[in-house]
DNA sequence: TGCTTAATTATAGATTTAGTTAATTAACTA
DNA sequence: TAGTTAATTAACTAAATCTATAATTAAGCA
């Protein structure tokens, strides 16, 4: 569903995250390490992120691992595609 | 301002206005008409888009035309393409 | 088993957001 | 000028969102 990724993506903090995806696969707590925000709320973050199939998750014995899932940002890409074909646009 | 653009983006109202401005130009009343939500909540979520500068407006006598601005969904593209080339993506 | 660490779920508070109606601004027209 | 139409701004409410603390689940280890 195309809103509940753009929801995903309208919060700095899961935007963030992403970026920290980007670099490597992640623990949630090292994830959260990196925020001043508690450990629950960052949880949260990942749900949404995870609803949205932006990243997956895995359990590592105790830890359980992020990644990113970049699926997602070709259904993205499409969308805004549409726009710029849309009128005859040459911005800049 | 990413934030901005993205916090404008996750409603569905405002990127069904996108996509009506996709087709045409329109007045903020043409574009109200699509939905059944009253003028001053269209005219609040047209102000949100014209501060993403996702939208510019022009007074055209007693009506206000509202029309796209491509230019930010290239940044938007950029941000995007970014996750593109993070691993080794090659989805499905 | 009992203790520790990692992470989540539950619950609640504060802020933000989307919507409403009422009032205001601005332009046109008889 | 008075009245009408188009759109916005103002003030308010209801719902959603973000964050926190407390409680719970799950895994590892003495």
């Amino acid at each position: 569903m195309v809103n509940t990724v753009f929801k995903a993506l309208s919060d700095p903090t899961r935007r963030t995250i992403l970026d920290l995806l980007r670099e490597q696969d992640m623990t949630a707590g090292d994830i959260a390490d990196h925020f001043d925000i508690s450990k629950p709320s960052i949880s949260q973050h990942l749900t949404l992120l995870k609803q949205a199939d932006l990243v997956s998750s895995k359990r590592d014995g105790q830890h359980i691992v992020y990644s990113l899932n970049l699926t997602v940002f070709n259904e993205l890409l499409k969308w805004i595609l549409q726009f710029q074909s849309s009128k005859g646009s040459e911005p800049q």
